[in-house]
DNA sequence: CTGAAAGCGCTAACAT
DNA sequence: ATGTTAGCGCTTTCAG
């Protein structure tokens, strides 16, 4: 069992307050003392213990960070980045992964909520009403959602779709299929709104299919939902869905960008390694990471007044900023001009259409959760 | 600021330790008592302090996992086992990513120590005295390498490279190149014995190159070597670094298998999605996650002595198990045949051979930490 | 500069 | 079934 300040404090012959000053205030102790203490200490192996040190000081320097899914490589970059930042303020990040599970999220919300200073909720699942309850409990930054009263860091996908769908529309193209996510994702919402006034806009067609799981395989599962669609051109969710969904059409015979075009929005490592490489809505991941961690640690040099219970010092809400980030269209290799008439279609089924389709799509698709907007 | 056990147990009108019973062992309050309790409690809005009580229990009911780079999607299967096995037996999972970094690994430690029940060290670069040394502050459990007197859990990755070697000489290579891994890696270190003797048995040479970073950018800053040092096969250290290299020699005006045969180690789910699909060593990350969590919580269950200091409950000693788990090959389409009478090199330069390379290779190559084995 | 004392929020004997 | 008491390991007034 580890030594306490107590072992310490009796090995070096003084009082435990002189050991506590040792380690958190050494200018208050002579020097002579000091040394002899950190001699004591270091024969014990003794380290302060971060949490009882926190249950009195209010202060853990660790802060949380949730996110929905380790696994997609949109995450690590921003993970680097609060780090980094963090890190720079003297605090460590610890990472929970929720598997896309509101239930997952709540819980571990709660695991952190002493063992932090604060939570940066990334993209979350759960319901507006339960991420503010959890905010009273600790103090949360919110990353890729609104949320009336509490601090976020958006980014502007609205914008991304919209240039997203205006680049298919210059590219000629008028039936477009929107490959929505997860279920209570903001960001997908998001997405869904500003695509479908930008498609409005032009006098396109944009049929919506999904939610689905924001994977590789929620993406490559609806290839075959796309090619019945009869769209020339896809928005995905995410460019990990775009990227599968590329490989599905593949297996299909249908060619990105050729007969189909596909968008993409994360701009994720992986996006420029596929063939083709994805066109894409970069989302400035690591400026939102590094935003985030700020504007929790935002009062963090303040003094805390004493009596327990975490005061101003950290996730004030007197300046709930709410901050939203850009995104930029990066037009790469998936997307093309339309198929000049209709297309051949070499995978083709029974349900194949013949070189008119485009002329007759024999209606909207029928998707579960799919609607046909404008 | 949040209430605490004492306004619960004013505002309902009983001692505090009611209101912790009515928490930490419900049986053994009156149902009626119990159900003020919880009323005022969630009226307040009370949630236990789990930092608090983890001082007094000596648990914490997490577990902290160290990772050397989440970025590399080598970890997240292994991260998500864990948390699958922890969530089982009520526990949480905290990551830290450490970004490679020996130093912020130990801070890590150090951070996460008093906020866990015990720690995975995944992949750790810091020296075995100071993995002992931290072991002596909370548990530890060691994953991807052998530390003598620690729980281990390793994959055997010699034997995976064994076989690739085994693989590229039935192939007809004799000229081989091992991409070698970070500095401080188990692994690599694993694999390069392995591989040696592999090649050594089978009358081949063997080319090391490196150290480098274990990501894309790793491997494809080696395609030059590669393409100088005239091998028809490269063993690389992990899959990222082998998609790189592949990358690299694309560039270079090299195809895989036509001209140089790839193998990487991992098998993450990136490598069956690049063209052409690659051959890799597949290793059990799921499994090992879980075992991991498993030898740390193997006494779980256990009685814990009262007294503070964490007992014999979580991370005993008593059985150092370390277990090694076994890995497989899997052929995919990065690996062919030899090139049958050296190769022509399209993307040809000064440097580049005539179609007589295999028999007069000019002499190993001279890498940074290159070494020509056998 | 150092010691004494109080207490962070909670649990766990021990009584009753 | 509930209250009393004594701390977990540490920090922080307050004296001296």
């Amino acid at each position: 069992m580890p030594a306490t300040i107590r072992d310490v404090a009796r090995a070096s012959g003084v009082h435990i307050s002189t050991v506590s000053r040792t380690f958190s205030a050494p200018h208050l102790v002579n020097p002579e003392t000091r040394v002899r203490v950190l001699a004591s200490a270091e024969e014990l192996g003794y380290r302060p213990n971060r949490a009882a040190r926190a249950l009195i000081t209010g202060r853990t320097h660790n802060i949380g960070l949730i996110i929905a899914d380790i696994a997609n490589p949109f995450f690590p970059p921003l993970i680097k980045a609060a780090e980094g930042q963090a890190r720079h303020r003297d605090y460590h990040v610890f990472v929970a992964d929720t598997n896309e599970d509101p239930t997952a999220e709540e819980e571990l919300v709660h695991a952190l909520a002493k063992q932090v200073d604060g939570v940066l909720l990334c993209s979350p699942r759960m319901s507006n009403s339960l991420i503010e309850q959890v905010s009273r409990e600790v103090p949360v930054v919110v990353i890729n959602r609104q949320v009336a009263g509490l601090p976020c860091v958006m980014m502007d996908v609205g914008q991304g779709a919209r240039s997203a769908i205006e680049h298919l529309l210059g590219l000629g193209h008028r039936r477009i299929a929107l490959l929505g996510g997860p279920r209570g994702s903001w960001t997908n919402r998001e997405i869904r709104r500003a695509a479908g006034a930008a498609a409005r806009a032009g006098g396109a067609e944009l049929t919506l299919l999904g939610p689905n799981p924001p994977t590789e395989t929620g993406g490559g599962a609806q290839a075959e939902q796309v090619r019945r669609s009869g769209v020339t051109a896809v928005l995905a969710y995410n460019d990990l869905m775009a990227i599968g969904l590329i490989e599905g059409l593949d297996q299909l015979g249908l060619r990105v960008p050729q007969d189909v075009s596909v968008v993409g929005v994360d701009d994720i490592a992986l996006s420029r390694l596929t063939r083709p490489k994805l066109t894409t809505v970069a989302t400035p991941t690591a400026a939102a990471g590094r935003t985030a961690v700020d504007m929790l640690l935002q009062h963090d040099s303040e003094p805390r007044p004493r009596g327990g219970g975490r005061s101003a010092a950290v996730g004030d809400r007197r300046t709930t900023a709410q901050v939203m980030l850009q995104t930029e269209l990066v037009i790469r290799d998936s997307t093309g001009p339309v198929p000049e008439t209709g297309r051949t279609r070499p995978g083709g089924t029974p349900e194949s259409p013949g070189p008119h389709r485009l002329a007759d799509p024999g209606g909207p698709a029928r998707t579960t959760g799919g609607v046909v907007a404008s």
